[in-house]
Order: C-alpha cells, then structure tokens, then sequence
DNA sequence: GGAATAGTGTCTGTCAGACAGTATCGC
DNA sequence: GCGATACTGTCTGACAGACACTATTCC
C-alpha cells in the first residue's frame, strides 16, 4: 500500500445519530430541522463534522450531549444514560451537493426524555414516529397530524437501517432496558418490545420470559401503580448483555 | 447543520478488507506484506483508498479484485462469487501516523481459492489461520510452523470484529454457503461451520437441521464421493437467506 | 472385512404459544 | 361491582441434543 500523502482526495467526515425512544407506545426518532441550505427547512437526522483530532464515537457523543443533553455510556453499564454504538457508513459520491462527504452513522436508543430539548445550531428538534419518516413499514399509528416529509440528504435510508438494527438487536441483547428509565415495570419493557416490533405480545408468556431468563431482570424491591391496576414490581437491567435463547420475534 | 466548506478538517478515506476463507479446516484471513513503510514488511489487510468518485462499497469490490481475481456480488444471488458487506468503519485519530485515515473496513466471505493470487501493489500475499494471527481465541491448530507477528495498524482489531461478525453471522443465516464451491455436500458444509466456530457438531442432527430448514439447500441431483465413503447428495444455496429458528452454536 | 462417510429413526428435556384463573389497584 | 393491570399455573407441540442403526464406498 505505498502512495503518496499529497495524492489522496480530499474527504469531508461527518457523524450522523439515529437517536430512537419510545414514546406513547410507538417508536420515535429525533429530528432536526435544517437551517440552512441544501435542504433547508426539511427535517434531518441529527449529526456535525468530525474534528480533527476526534475519534469518531468521541464525536457521536458530542452531538449527542449537544442535541439532547443526554450523556452516553459507549457499552454495558447500568441505565443511567443512553446506549450508543456505531451504525454504518455512508459514503456515495454524491450524497452531499456541495463535497465529497462520508456519514458514519451512530445508532442511540434513550429513555423516553420529558422535553425534546433542541440545543446545538438546530433551528428546531422533534421527536417523530418513525412510521410517519419511513412511510410503509409496521409504523401502522400514523395519524396524518404531522406532514409526511422525506429526510434530508440519505438520511431516510439510515434511519431505516438504524431502526432495522434496533428491531434485531432487541431479539438477542437485553438492549430493550435501555429505551426505559432507571427502574421499571415488566409491562413497561413489554410495551417497548411492542411498540419497536409493532405487534402484540402475550403478558403472560412475556412475563415469564424475562423473569426467567437469569441476569436479564434484578428487582429493586419496589412497586408501583403508575400503569394503574395491581401494583407491579420494579426492575433494573441486570448484568446479562446477551440473551440466549432469544426473544422470539412474531410473524417472520 | 451550517457550516463553511472549506473550514472542515481533512481526511484520507480507504478501505480494508476482511478476506475469510476456509482451508484445511481452519479458518483463514488473506493478508499481505506491506512493501513501504509504515510497518514496512509486517503483514497487513488488502486496501486502499476511496477514489474521488468512487462509491464505498465499488471500491471495496475493487479491491477484492485486484487482490484476489474474486468478483463479489453484494447480496442475495447465487454461490458463483463472494460475499461482501460493510463490516464498520475506523478513525482513531492516529491510528495511521502520517495522517488522519478513516478506514471502512469490509467483510468478505469467499471459497476456498485454488491459488493465492497475489496481485495489485503487495508484494505477497497469503492465508493466514486466523488462530495465528489473533494469538487468543478458538484457533486451535495454530501449529507454530508460521511466525506469530500482530497485523500493522489496527488490522488485528478489524480482523477480530471481521470474525467475530462471521462467527455469528453464520447462526442466523445461510451465509455459510458463501464458504462453499457452488455445488457442496451436507459434510462440507458441516466442516465450515466447524472451522468457523471451532466446535465439533454432530453429523447427525446437522443433517437433519440444515435439510430440514426449507429454503436453505436445494438438492442438484447429483453425488459425489470426493471425501470418501458413501456418496453424498450435492446441494446448492437455495433462496432463503435467513436462518429461523437459527442454527445453534454450542457452548455459549 | 475394516474404515470412513452418508443418511434415518427414536427417545427425552427444554421451552414457546395458548389459555385458565387469581390478586390488587382506581373508579 | 367493574375494568384495568399484574402474576401463577397448566397443557401441548416444536425442536435440539444424544444416542443406535443401516447404507455405500474405497482399501
């Protein structure tokens, strides 16, 4: 691999967040509006320049601090923050009008957070149901109250890919703790499972998954009726990161 | 997201490649001497850069060919060529020490190849056991009769996230088969998962879950004998891609 | 015949899906 | 009481692991 320093085109690196939460029973994305041309006034994903002497999860979790105020922790960990891990790289010639611009998208799945808090050079942020970004797909909620707008640049396409991770990772991981608050209810992670596949599952036959699956679920001792009904037992995510068997997906 | 085009730091883009293959019931890397320095004449990844107007995933095919002769097609199809995917990108900032490279590394699966071709710019080439190359790990029959030398840069850690990618991989779907000629027999598909994983299976409930999995092996009609023994059926890759209920890797 | 590989059949334990039934809250 | 949610328990079918056994080839 000899070559010349001088003789390599010139690339512009960039990262790009997925940042997924659930709220209202469905699955959310974190939005931006573009101040600025190309694209602008149209909704984006998240993302800035690489600096230069940054690494590149450095810089996912700057944005990420910047946009929301949320502070990562990279892998493992109890849930005092969000998950972030690296996506995929985007990189066509010409995705970007201006210059030759490679994406490496950032995956984050966060609690449900109280205020979309826009922050960073964004005019204004939301959170917006997927199904209402994606268009088809098991969005099904989608209530037409919002306009339907493709994403800026090929930012359609990763989120796809971003919630496409997310849907699979849940299976086999016990990642679904970290769409939910520091302690929480077994219906409540139920929901998130729902509300990330779309579909329905039994209550029962959930409860004793999860329940039984060593590591996955530590009980806090706690109850709560914040869901109403009986008062239900709290849990925090457990050390097991893996889980094995897996969640069973319905309808593949 | 504004911002001044010239004011961005710059960087040099390239790709790596993660080249398996299965030889001799070992799992094999293909690498290549460097011939200039930075670590001049350690071993390396095949590589290079992005050119100005190529697309990521064109230039990692690109380097496949020049490498090894090997024509990758991308996804789905037929067992005449290789599997190729993007594996994840690296850009610790000094992870290269004359500059600031962003390297998207890329995953390829191939079958086993006559000759070891060396081409392109390296000045030699081969293929590795990856059990001699990542010291740890289930490489088993690292014999010693190959010197033991960590890869340049940080192609070690690009080749065991490349592994471990395969390892599990191959669990959930039929990429296993990427392994294969066109034409194989249930044992040599066996063997492949054996050398993936370094574990032992029992013929006789593979057989029964690989031929029992509708869609996964389309029988050609023919036999052979070339391993000895009973004739075996020959089977080509059929159509399905994902594995479900997934083959089950034992000791986990 | 002996060694090697291919292929079939059977038993058993684990576990997911389905569903009955009970417990405890707010209204 | 009524509706909601939480939790326990039982039955059943699918399937992986662990064998025994037979078939066909080369030597």
């Amino acid at each position: 691999m000899p070559y010349d320093p001088s003789a390599y085109p010139p690339f512009a690196v960039t990262v790009d967040l997925v940042v997924l939460t659930v709220r209202k029973h469905a699955l959310c994305a974190l939005v931006v509006r573009r101040g600025g041309p190309p694209f602008q006034g149209r909704w984006a994903l998240p993302g800035g320049f690489v600096r230069g002497d940054e690494d590149l999860e450095a810089a996912a979790a700057r944005e990420l601090t910047e946009e929301t105020g949320l502070r990562p922790h990279v892998s493992g960990g109890q849930n005092a923050g969000a998950h972030l891990e690296q996506l995929a790289t985007y990189g066509a010639p010409r995705r970007d009008p201006r210059m030759r611009v490679v994406s490496v998208a950032h995956l984050v799945l966060a609690p449900d957070l109280p205020s979309p808090t826009p922050g960073g050079d964004a005019r204004s942020a939301r959170w917006a149901p997927v199904g209402s970004l994606s268009g088809t797909d098991s969005g099904a909620e989608w209530d037409g109250t919002e306009q339907q707008e493709s994403l800026a640049f090929d930012h359609g396409e990763i989120l796809r890919d971003g919630v496409e991770r997310a849907r699979s990772k849940i299976e086999y991981s016990s990642l679904a703790t970290a769409f939910c608050p520091p302690e929480f209810t077994v219906g409540e992670l139920r929901r998130v499972y729902e509300a990330v596949w779309g579909v329905a599952l039994d209550p029962r036959n959930f409860h004793r998954k999860v329940t039984g699956t060593p590591g996955f679920l530590v009980p806090t001792g706690g109850t709560t009726t914040r869901q109403g009904g009986r008062p239900a037992q709290l849990f925090r995510a457990g050390g097991a990161t893996l889980l094995n068997p897996p969640m069973l997906r319905p309808e593949v």
